[in-house]
Order: C-alpha cells, then sequence, then structure tokens
DNA sequence: AGAGGCACTTACCCGGAAGTGAGTACCTCA
DNA sequence: TGAGGTACTCACTTCCGGGTAAGTGCCTCT
C-alpha cells in the first residue's frame, strides 16, 4: 500500500511521534476535528485550503491506519462519511499546544504571513 | 542556497513550529544539545548514529539560521566549533517534552523498537 | 613517511512525499 | 437536461530530503 510503516525503529519518542503528525496536513486534520468534534470529507477539504482530494483521503487513512482518528460511514443515498479524534487523536492534539504556542511565538518573531483559513472566501 | 526558506506563510503555530523541526535528525540534535548543554561536531556525529556529515552540518547550519543553536568557532590548531542551544531552542526543546511523551506512549501501545544510541556498538 | 583526526565542502543519485488531472457511480436541484 | 455535490480511485509527474563518496588543509601521533 502506500502506507509506509511508521512503525519505528525510533531514536526517541519525540521522533515516534513526527512520524504520526508527519504530512502537510496531518496537524491542520487535527486542529479541524479536534475544533469542529465531527466533520465530512468535503467539510475537511473545504477547510484546508489548497490540500488535493487525494492528499486528504491519503492523511485520513494514515491517521485512522496510526488509531488518531474514526471514520464513520453511513449508507446513504449521497454516501456520507463522518471524521473524528479517537482517545488518542485528542491526547496527541493536546500533546501539540505548548508546541503551538511556540510556533505562534517564532511567528511573531519572525513575522510570518497567515494564511487566511476563514470558512468563506478562497485564498489567493 | 540549499536552505530551504522556512518562513512561512503558516497556517498556525504548529506549522511554523514543525517547519523548524522537520529533518531526521534535528529532535535529537535538539536532544543532544540539551543533554550535554554543549557539544563539538565529532561528538555530536558520533552521539547520532547513521547520520552523514552533511546532514548534521546542513540541519546544524538551518538551526543555527533559524536561531535554535549557538555556533562557537575557536581558532586552535585542530579546529574546534562547539555548538548549544540558544533560548529559543532550549524553549523549543521543552515544548517539545509533551509530544515526546506521547511518542513514549505509542512506542509503547504499537511494541516499537528503539534504537539503541549506546556509544559502542554499531546498530545491525 | 604515513595514518588518522578535525571540521567541513562538493558533486551526484535515489526514493518517496506531494501535486495534477482525470474518471466513477449515484443522487438532487434548477 | 445538465450542472453540481458526495466520496472517493487511479495514473502520471515533479520536487527535494537524505544518502554516498570523495576531496581539502592543517595538525599530531607512531
Amino acid at each position: 500500500m502506500a502506507t509506509t510503516a511508521r512503525r519505528g525503529p525510533y531514536f526517541c519518542g519525540i521522533d515516534a511521534a513526527m512520524d504520526v503528525v508527519a504530512g502537510k496536513w496531518k496537524p491542520l486534520i487535527l486542529w479541524e476535528l479536534r475544533h469542529y468534534g465531527t466533520r465530512r470529507f468535503a467539510e475537511l477539504r473545504r477547510g484546508l485550503p489548497g490540500v488535493s482530494e487525494k492528499m486528504l483521503i491519503q492523511h485520513l487513512r494514515e491517521m485512522e491506519e496510526d488509531g488518531l482518528v474514526h471514520r464513520e460511514v453511513y449508507r446513504e443515498v449521497p454516501p456520507k462519511v463522518e471524521y473524528s479524534l479517537t482517545e488518542h487523536g485528542i491526547s496527541l492534539d493536546a500533546a501539540l499546544t505548548s508546541l503551538g504556542e511556540w510556533g505562534t511565538d517564532r511567528m511573531r518573531r519572525i513575522g510570518a504571513e497567515k494564511v487566511s483559513v476563514d470558512v468563506a472566501g478562497p485564498v489567493r
């Protein structure tokens, strides 16, 4: 499969955690799911401006495999799939908050631009 | 140059922090420097089994550029360069501890192997 | 004299992560 | 009727992080 291991061996815990969040969109997916509780595929796609469908699916599948997200399929007429965080996903998100704060500080320090993630308008 | 931006724009703080620790050896370098306070190039090389000199230098240069490590050159007869963490490097390392704990938990959960970082033996 | 340590630099190559774009089966709404 | 939404899959390409290997200038040890 396209699923590349993510099973170590690792040097330390940070390694093991980084392996699981490595991927351009994974922290954002975590943030979205944490923020909204549960989201559908198309909602996530709209929430992550610039993500390709292929990448989004691939990341979601890997995160499901890693036990971070839960995937609930509703066999309805317009197909409906809901994604949410598992217990492990929630604790990972919590473990990331201090890193997030450090990053926010850094953005302020270097005066980095922030991508606007507003619900409405297309970016650029 | 080989230095690839690392200046955003970012979606959020986690992005900004991940950008700076992205790189196979950066968390380990952080750990080494944090643990020993100050380390020479060859000491780091020996401490990170499997790292190539090119990668080690490249990572150190980027981390210096990002204000995480301090590079002190002693113009002596056998050249001597000492690396240490800056204030920002120390705070980043601190922000990573909770993530490290999460990763350690995960390693226990999935029963991942741990690379032995003993001074002596070559690993496999 | 030659081996070896120190702190690098340079050139080249490879694999995998990520992007692009199209196709699918079914349904709803204007 | 056809445009668009839903949740995908598949094939192809590009890019770049990381590995390999060699060279450099200077010194010390045997």
